[in-house]
DNA sequence: CCAAAGCATATGTTGAACATTAAAGCACTA
DNA sequence: TAGTGCTTTAATGTTCAACATATGCTTTGG
């Protein structure tokens, strides 16, 4: 009888998720049955089959009937389901790898989705982006508390998801509601080793004001230094596995 | 009691799919209560919930307790969940609207996906690139049979799988698993209405010699033109919505 | 020694009872 | 008569228990 079992609202799902990010139940291990589960939590089958298929949506897990759950491999996971992010967020900040592979993927789409933004923004979009750059800029100038700090997080976020729907594309909008657990996992994390936090909200202004200028190029290097910037907060080389500089300076 | 009532095996999930792409229940709508359904399918409740749910999950409908199911805005779908993208290989074929919109997200993103591959393809995923290629052309030469042409397609859609694996991102990587049965779905119905499959295939060629070559600026506008071959074979403007071409022609 | 039947266990499916929520109708009051 | 608050009604949400099916292991017969 554990802290665990004494809590009945416990999340199963999140629980068991911590336990397989942790390191517990590695790709290949299997879980324990669903009665087991039900005894240690004092739960009905129900209520732990519908969070054990949360984690099957997933791709985390693979049910084999009369057997038991496995497992999968890390490459088999949907980490462009909502929900998973969501998970990696909260529980996996700090596995460096996952990091590196969605910060280079930001790194291709972002300038493009700023460039996007620059010639499609309406003063709409104009508004939402200001108003998350104006609170950015609030909350650092006294970012003594954590409080302080996941308020200036919260406003980073939004700035980076409001230039996505700018773009007036169904995709990209999209594609910022699945990345946007990911953003703020990236954000916090580099919020956190800032060096300079006030160069870091230049570089944002200068993004916003490309943007606003309809300047598509422009935009496009302003969120490459913005993620630049975060790349080397996080200690990581923001060149590794990147092309599309090359690309773009012929066009100057 | 119609067919669709005394088919015990018929998939609710899909048949209310069906009934929302075909306009009968349009964003707003309520569609029926789940007891309805159950008599009129001669199903439980709990299956019937269980089909609900994914449509919740996919983001196509909204459920008020109490109150009923409502049909959820296009632009709330989670047209990046391969359930929904799976749906929408299967039943929404006829529909235009939504054709485009699966165009011009590949439009938008595939020549980025092939930029990345040349510059980051190895051996190995040239031998995927190529032996997909390979089939491609063997299948076209005697595609009398609907079947011959089923194989041609498949072909053609792991062609363009394996590119997005060359990137070696697992985002990137993951897209692809989401964007495939859009892919397929595309391919299949220009394929049918192509009039020149051998041109084509050249495009396809010159594409995969510019991943070989790491040439990634030509990979780009290679993916382009396949792409742009695609749409016209479907009768759709490739320029309709796109915003890269006016980013891409200064380079030449 | 091998194979087929049987057993134990774990997951899959279903139906019913009960709980919760939201809209609509009704009565009471200012 | 308009408005407020309670009751009713009908839908969705939750839980439980019984039964079905699949898998691995054991036993038994040749």
């Amino acid at each position: 009888m554990n802290a665990r079992s004494d809590d009945k609202k416990a999340n199963v799902a999140e629980i068991l998720i911590k336990d397989i990010f942790s390191g517990l139940y590695q790709p290949g291990d299997f879980i324990p049955k669903e009665l087991e589960i039900c005894e240690r939590f004092s739960l009905s089958r129900s209520v732990v089959r519908r969070h054990l298929s949360q984690l099957v949506d997933g791709g985390i897990i693979e049910r084999i009937s009369g057997y038991g759950s496995k497992v999968r491999e890390y490459s088999e996971w949907n980490i462009l389901d909502p929900v998973v992010t969501e998970w990696m967020t909260r529980f996996a900040a700090p596995n460096q790898e996952i990091q590196r592979e969605v910060l280079a993927f930001r790194l291709t789409v972002e300038p493009f989705v700023a460039m996007t933004a620059a010639s499609k923004a309406t003063a709409h979009d104009l508004v939402a982006i200001e108003e998350a750059f104006h609170g950015m800029g609030q909350n650092l100038r006294h970012s003594e508390s954590s409080e302080e700090r996941h308020i200036h997080t919260d406003f980073d976020v939004a700035f980076h998801v409001a230039i996505f729907k700018a773009t007036h594309n169904i995709v990209w909008a999209q594609l910022s509601h699945v990345l946007r657990p990911s953003i703020h996992l990236l954000i916090a994390e580099s919020n956190i080793t800032a060096t300079d936090p006030e160069q870091s909200l230049e570089r944002h202004r200068t993004l916003m004001e490309a943007i606003r200028m309809r300047q598509p190029q422009k935009a496009f290097h302003a969120a490459q230094a913005v993620l630049e910037g975060t790349a080397l907060a996080l200690g990581l080389d923001p060149h590794a596995g990147l092309i599309q500089a090359q690309f773009v300076e012929p066009s100057y």
